[in-house]
DNA sequence: TTATAAATAAGAAACGTTCTCGTTTAGAAA
DNA sequence: TTTCTAAACGAGAACGTTTCTTATTTATAA
């Protein structure tokens, strides 16, 4: 029953492909992996449903890693890790930012905490050995 | 005295300058600022001396707040709070990454960590009010 | 069938950033 | 002083990522 919709909402393939890897892509990696189900898919409109979706909270940026925007289809709060050879992007999910943190930045900047994202940066195993491998 | 070198060494005054604020400037507003005292410098000269510094460790970057990357003079770690009304970037000196952090995610990923980096986002107290004032 | 609105593809445009190249500057050497 | 060299720079072209525009396609309803 898979022909009845098979060349529309790839809207709907955009989210479930980000909240089936844990590879936090880019757009251009979205793009990439759905060109193999949806050949006629097109850059625009991964753009235009990532912004869509991050606008309503269904999706969360990363930030950016060498100027790329990168993405996570899970919204709970987590740490990530970059690493700077391979560009990879992981989940620390054992780690947890101590909640009473947002309180004491609610009272020391008087503001409004929406949510905080603490990544740290540096070289997976993998990448240490050679300059990039 | 001033006179001597008054037209050259474009680079110590930014510098000079990310290190004497805390509004965590972007490329444009460094250059904003540092025209007044130099009417013609360039963009160019910003961008090229900022990757230069951020590559010897001097500053460092925050990474992008809405696709523009900021700067910061200050490299002892410290957290930071974003609005998403106005874009200023503020420091939080009193809250702290735990250090034990760092040893259990060279634990968790097998990797060298560089560093880590900790930002709230959320709205400050003025732009509380207004959509965005 | 016709009408309408949402989703899309294609590519142009915009934006931030980097690169290229010719010029300027400082300092050294003659 | 004049000449030489290397670093710093200004101007603007080039680049890559992201957004926007426009025409087309699709789904649904009339």
């Amino acid at each position: 029953m898979e022909t009845t919709t098979k060349q529309f909402r790839k809207r709907n393939a955009i989210l479930n492909y980000l909240r089936s890897t844990d590879t936090h892509p880019s757009a251009e990696m979205v793009y990439n992996h759905l060109k193999q189900e949806y050949p006629d898919i097109s850059l625009g409109t991964v753009y235009r449903n990532l912004a869509m979706f991050k606008e309503k909270g269904e999706i969360m940026s990363l930030g950016t890693v060498n100027g790329v925007e990168r993405f996570d289809g899970n919204t709970m709060p987590h740490v990530h890790f970059v690493c700077t050879g391979c560009e990879a992007v992981s989940d620390l999910p054992q780690i947890a930012v101590p909640e009473e943190l947002n309180r004491e930045v609610t009272a020391q900047t008087g503001g409004k905490i929406n949510m905080c994202q603490l990544t740290f940066v540096g070289q997976c195993n993998q990448c240490i050995g050679g300059e990039n491998g």
